[in-house]
DNA sequence: CTAGGGTTAG
């Protein structure tokens, strides 16, 4: 054996140190330097044992090429052995005790493999040990690298551990140089926003000598996830070049900000500047379209997702969300075509559709379908259960409902969270069992939120029960006291008992809290799909007189055949008459009229409201339906009803 | 060998 080779001291380089003699006298290459030659042979075994690691796939494998490595020349390796230890951790070995013993036979280790057992401790989740290597490698004298940084940051970003991000800032500083490289400093600025400390991300932004899109992308995404859409587009405007990513979080911004009209805008400039657009995006954009439930957008952005290069067929998460989409468009049917023709689905997929076919009062399909999901490899969650029961609870099931609830603990160790109870709540509440539902939510073992309460009160409102509305809603009045919606129901239900006094003292609060009623309005899309707005009492419509016209014949149809107007739906003091107009002109009628006139005879309606539906127009669109012949379709806040031939799908249970 | 975007419920 004969000592050819320098050894390096230098931690930053590979630690080779031997070479044999009889490798090198196996080689013929006379011509060449003697080093070159070792160099070769050993760059050729490296690359040899860094493709068989990648292949291995267990343990009895990994330590074969471990083996292999402590008999060859490699034995002190820092780039092959940083390459074992990286494949041990991807194949989730813990680092202690195999990787970690690697690293500690090591003389020299460099920082690759300081980063490979760093990283290794940041999976697990153990900062602590993280940083010890950290400061050993500081101490050894060997340089750290960016991607340590990177993956410190990360970890105390995950962990929002803000202390010891400012400290590792600290060190980008003091070590020198690292405070300018942009991977650095931008897992710097992402470390500060997931510790919810945007304001220090946004200075070391306007701080940094040199920024990139990414820099420019992670602000612009933190100020729309606070929902300041206001500084995200500023910010975005003076990005110079924008990509694909900068674009979607701007289409994601508005669409998780309720700006649906702002997310198609984007998404439509997003086109025209040629960039290209991935799924991500198209997530985006079909959340929008299902927020406005208009029927033209979803055709329309169904046909984008279809022409991508994606493939014909949608992928697990475009899937997903437009089946998510098309049931909050009123079309379960198409909905279910997308579930039908996905060649892969996930829990996405089922709970959508669970919740598309609840949402439209098919119980008995929602319920199929989840007895279907569980004989799958695809396990429930949380919120399938929310589906599950919120197709009981539309259905009257109450029996299955508290099956279900059972269930989701015992077999699927799914705790009941606040929404679960909320969903119960409604369930006993819409069944008229209010007392059962109050009781429920007295004895629950968590803290119930607004949803709880809101969910109790929304049953007094069908069930006229003002004793425990009031209960309710003072607890929502503490709880969300600028929730205007939960004032407004209160009155309802206490001008539905003729409790006018009580009407007027809710009344008060609400103005004495500066709380304005939010306008109702509906709208339907015509023909051409052009949206048509009508707020109550809308007289503004170019046809608002053939509009009052086809609403006069409708009612005297209606009238004839035993219709009466249900006059405890109006939460105003006023006389029979005055409470027989105000019920005419509520916007859902006005859209209905409107449908009926500007829509072939035979066709469907769609009509969406911005609030729940009221009794009296529920039973004017059932006769509707019957009387014209129209398959009628509402979605209120709550739910959709699907009107045909006089009867709704939610049995008048809503 | 590292930095940015995501779907269901509420």
């Amino acid at each position: 054996m004969v000592t050819l080779s320098r050894k390096f001291s230098t931690a930053t380089s590979d630690s080779l140190t031997y070479i044999s003699h009889k490798q090198f006298s196996q080689n013929p290459q006379k011509s060449t330097p003697f080093y070159q030659i070792q160099q070769q042979q050993l760059e050729h075994l490296k690359s040899r044992i860094v493709t068989t690691l990648d292949g291995c796939k267990n343990l009895t494998q990994i330590k074969q090429v471990h083996a292999r490595i402590l008999l060859s020349d490699l034995e002190q390796s820092c780039y092959v052995l940083a390459k074992l230890i990286r494949t041990l951790i991807k194949l989730n070995f813990p680092v202690d005790p195999y990787p970690r013993s690697i690293f500690n036979r090591v003389k020299y280790p460099n920082p690759f493999l300081y980063n490979a057992l760093i990283r290794g401790y940041l999976i697990e989740e153990r900062l602590n040990e993280s940083i010890e290597l950290y400061s050993l490698m500081r101490k050894g004298g060997a340089g750290p690298l960016s991607f340590t940084f990177t993956a410190l940051f990360k970890a105390c970003g995950a962990k929002m551990n803000m202390s010891l991000g400012r400290q590792i800032h600290g060190q980008t500083i003091l070590v020198g140089g690292f405070d300018e490289d942009l991977h650095v400093v931008n897992s710097m600025i992402d470390m500060y926003i997931k510790c919810g400390f945007l304001e220090f991300g946004r200075k070391v932004f306007d701080e940094m000598p040199k920024r990139d899109v990414i820099s420019w992308t992670e602000l612009i995404s933190a100020y729309a996830k606070t929902g300041n859409m206001e500084s995200a587009g500023e910010l975005f405007d003076g990005l110079p070049v924008k990509d694909m990513v900068a674009w979607t979080v701007m289409v994601s911004g508005f669409a998780q900000n309720a700006k649906p009209r702002e997310a198609i805008m984007v998404f439509e400039k997003m086109q025209e500047s040629g960039v290209e657009t991935d799924e991500i995006t198209l997530l985006g954009v079909i959340s929008a379209c299902a927020q406005l439930g208009a029927a033209k957008y979803a055709d329309w952005i169904r046909e984008v997702a279809e022409k991508s290069e994606f493939g014909g067929k949608h992928s697990v998460v475009v899937g997903s969300a437009l089946i998510d989409m098309y049931s909050k468009c009123g079309s379960v049917g198409d909905a279910y075509r997308v579930f039908q023709g996905m060649k892969e689905r996930n829990v996405y997929s089922y709970s959508s559709m669970i919740l598309g076919f609840a949402m439209h009062g098919r119980a008995h399909d929602a319920m199929k379908l989840f007895d279907e999901m569980v004989t799958t490899e695809i396990k429930p969650n949380r919120v399938t259960f929310i589906g599950v029961l919120t197709a009981c609870s539309h259905a009257g099931m109450v029996e299955q409902g508290w099956q279900i609830f059972e269930l989701m603990e015992k077999c699927y160790g799914i705790k009941p969270s606040a929404d679960h109870y909320t969903c119960m709540v409604d369930l006993l509440g819409r069944a008229g069992r209010l007392q059962e539902a109050h009781e429920l939510v007295k004895t629950m073992p968590i803290e119930p939120h607004g949803g709880v309460w809101g969910a109790l009160l929304g049953a007094c409102r069908i069930h006229k029960s003002p004793d425990i509305a009031a209960i309710a809603a003072n607890h929502l009045f503490e709880l969300e006291p600028y929730c205007i919606g939960n004032y407004v129901l209160l009155a309802n239900v206490y001008a539905s008992c003729g409790r006018w006094s009580d009407v007027s003292t809710v009344r008060k609060l609400m103005r004495a809290r500066g709380l304005r009623k939010n306008p109702a309005f509906s709208w339907i899309e015509s023909e051409k799909g052009m949206v048509h707005e009508f707020f109550s009492g809308d007289m503004t419509h170019p046809r608002s007189g053939e509009i009052k016209q086809a609403l006069e014949d409708l009612l005297e149809r209606l009238e004839a055949k035993g219709y009466q107007p249900h006059l405890s739906s109006v939460p105003y003091d006023v006389n029979d008459e005055d409470k027989r107009r105000i019920l005419m002109i509520h916007s859902e009628k006005l859209a209905l009229a409107f449908g009926l006139i500007s829509t072939l005879p035979g066709s469907e309606i769609r009509i969406v409201k911005n609030v729940r539906i009221c009794e009296d127009c529920h039973s004017v669109i059932c006769g509707a339906s019957q009387i014209m012949g129209r398959e009628i379709v509402v979605r209120d806040i709550m739910r959709f009803h699907h009107f045909h031939d006089g009867i709704c799908s939610c049995g008048n249970f809503w």
